[in-house]
DNA sequence: TATTTTAGAAACCAAATGGTTGCATTATAT
DNA sequence: ATATAATGCAACCATTTGGTTTCTAAAATA
């Protein structure tokens, strides 16, 4: 359960996701949040706490309400990952476009 | 079990991001993966099987072996889903750098 | 043909996950 | 001072997850 959080987990549940979206713009309160799905509050609060661990999201408190927002810059973790894929899928791509011109050569 | 798989979920777990690091230049079977890690060979099968699923790998039989590789173009569901944060990150970084600047005139 | 190799499927299990309800705490409002 | 609102925490629960071991099927080899 405490094990340390990483970003990917995190990014994997659909809720989660969601919740990173609507707060992205604007920070937002836990109960505000939750107005947006039909699950308890309690249950936005667990997914918080776990954005939260991980760092994708920071809280500041406001009197007796807590605002919740992205810190975006944690997602650059998961760009970086796919850095090294994204220089296979460009490959690939060129490769179609290779194939494609010579088709066209082909044609004529 | 057999609910749709996704690609977040599939990339969440950290053996398959190396399995996916594994084959993403070259093909291997299940066996060679296997060897790489310190868990049973059919574990390695249920994670490729996951991987299928949700097409972040295809395979290609050969004789009585499999040749698993990776479908970087599936990744970019990924790339995409982050594009509209990296406008976000960016954005955080840009007035950071005004801060700087002014900053710097503000030491003279 | 009999044996070995490669791989997936099935049954099982402990731990993690995502949800619930109820309770405690703190700050605001009456 | 008391009541209400906003939030997190704890205990509980069903389902999913990632792993194991055992078994089966198919292809290659002796």
């Amino acid at each position: 359960m405490e094990s340390r959080r990483d970003v990917f987990q995190a990014i994997a549940d659909p809720t989660r996701r969601a919740i990173i979206a609507l707060i992205a713009l604007n920070a937002m309160t836990p109960n505000a949040i939750a107005e947006n799905f039909d699950t308890s509050r309690q249950a936005i609060s667990k997914h918080l706490r776990i954005l939260t661990e991980c760092e994708l999201v920071k809280q500041e408190q406001q009197g007796r309400e807590i605002y919740y927002s992205l810190e975006a810059d944690k997602l650059k973790e998961v760009d970086q990952w796919l850095e090294q894929y994204r220089k296979i899928w460009e490959m690939k791509f060129n490769q179609l476009d290779d194939v494609l011109s010579k088709l066209k050569k082909s044609k004529k």
